[in-house]
DNA sequence: CGGATATGTACACGGTCGTTTACCTAGGAC
DNA sequence: GTCCTAGGTAAACGACCGTGTACATATCCG
């Protein structure tokens, strides 16, 4: 029976179901790190947003910082080497500008730069998960010196259009740099080829 | 009289100097902002560092986004408006490097960027004190979007660089990137001429 | 010299946070 | 039907933080 006034009732009782509530406190957690970082994004308002109580993010997860690392051990960023290589620069161009969150992960990474182990974590992946897989797509000459290059030239382009967002960045002056990010990374991919 | 009890004593009494409480609390407030960002900042850190006590902050500064605005405005990029255009690239690629304490400013406000309030100050401090100035000294063609353009290379370096490090930005693959960017660089401000 | 005031100090308030504990109960095993 | 455990809830703890307040005193002006 459900009753109006709280203070006579006990809560209605969730549906129990360990895989749903889990996968939902990573989906909230997904969205709110992306967006507000680590350090302002609370257990509570994961909790909320995922419509579980807070304990149960301590329960699944151990901690917030277990939390982190399992939504970044969920990211997989390995079709990115499924790409045509003389398209590279075009396709991946638009992936990122046509779905509104792919660069969710980066963002992610970013915004929690300044928690020591968050930070870790982060390197760690991008490291293990994006550089050196990255490197070896690229393959000789110099594959890791070129992605590196192709890593500042992204990480710049997210932080100057979603992080510290250059009013510049708008319109006309978008697709201009659009086709010049585009050039630059075909660039990249290309050298040392034919 | 100096006396080893603390019960038994008042503090020693500090020198009374307006201006160089509020320098010291203004240097210590760049060291801590660029290396822990915003909200990893405490204001008894940055007195304790400055060697003050907690309260002149907010005496000082109104709060602590009061400080951090003190901090963004204290900054001057002017000198980067006098470098050579035909050498700017291997110029401003050499501050970077040269000068350990360079990328500081950037530094602290990508790792402030995830609080909202930290982050308008340095959006609207970038606009008007970077971008603005710098499209306008590289002039047309397009001054604005190649100001983008480099706001996107520097922003991709410091943040593969020193945020989020690349293992491979190190020893010959460095010096590798170091051209890689000056040539970049350089490029984009000579674009449009001769 | 004797106040007046700018400067510095000590401390507590209210709030938020991550985490832990103690408890409840739905739902399958037998 | 009965037990038992996985899954869920409520509440509190201890720590930290930004800020405000009440008080002390060095320094300067008259």
């Amino acid at each position: 029976m459900y009753i109006s006034d709280p203070s006579e009732t006990k809560r209605p009782a969730r549906q129990r179901d360990a895989e749903r509530t889990r996968a939902a406190i990573l989906a909230a957690a997904r969205t709110l790190f992306s967006t507000r970082g680590y350090a302002h994004t609370g257990v509570r308002e994961v909790a909320d947003l995922a419509g579980v109580n807070s304990a149960l993010v301590g329960r699944y997860f151990g901690s917030k910082l277990g939390l982190f690392r399992a939504t970044l051990e969920e990211l997989d960023i390995t079709p990115m080497f499924q790409l045509e290589r003389h398209r590279f620069g075009v396709t991946m161009v638009a992936v990122f500008f046509d779905s509104p969150d792919a660069p969710g992960p980066l963002a992610m990474m970013l915004l929690s730069a300044a928690d020591p182990e968050a930070h870790a974590a982060s390197v760690e992946f991008l490291h293990k998960k994006v550089l050196i897989p990255l490197a070896r797509w690229l393959g000789p000459p110099d594959g890791e010196g070129r992605a590196a290059k192709l890593s500042i030239l992204w990480n710049g382009f997210l932080t100057s259009w979603k992080l510290l967002p250059l009013p510049a960045l708008t319109g006309a002056r978008l697709a201009s740099v659009r086709r010049w990010l585009e050039a630059e990374t075909q660039a990249i991919v290309d050298e040392g080829k034919a």
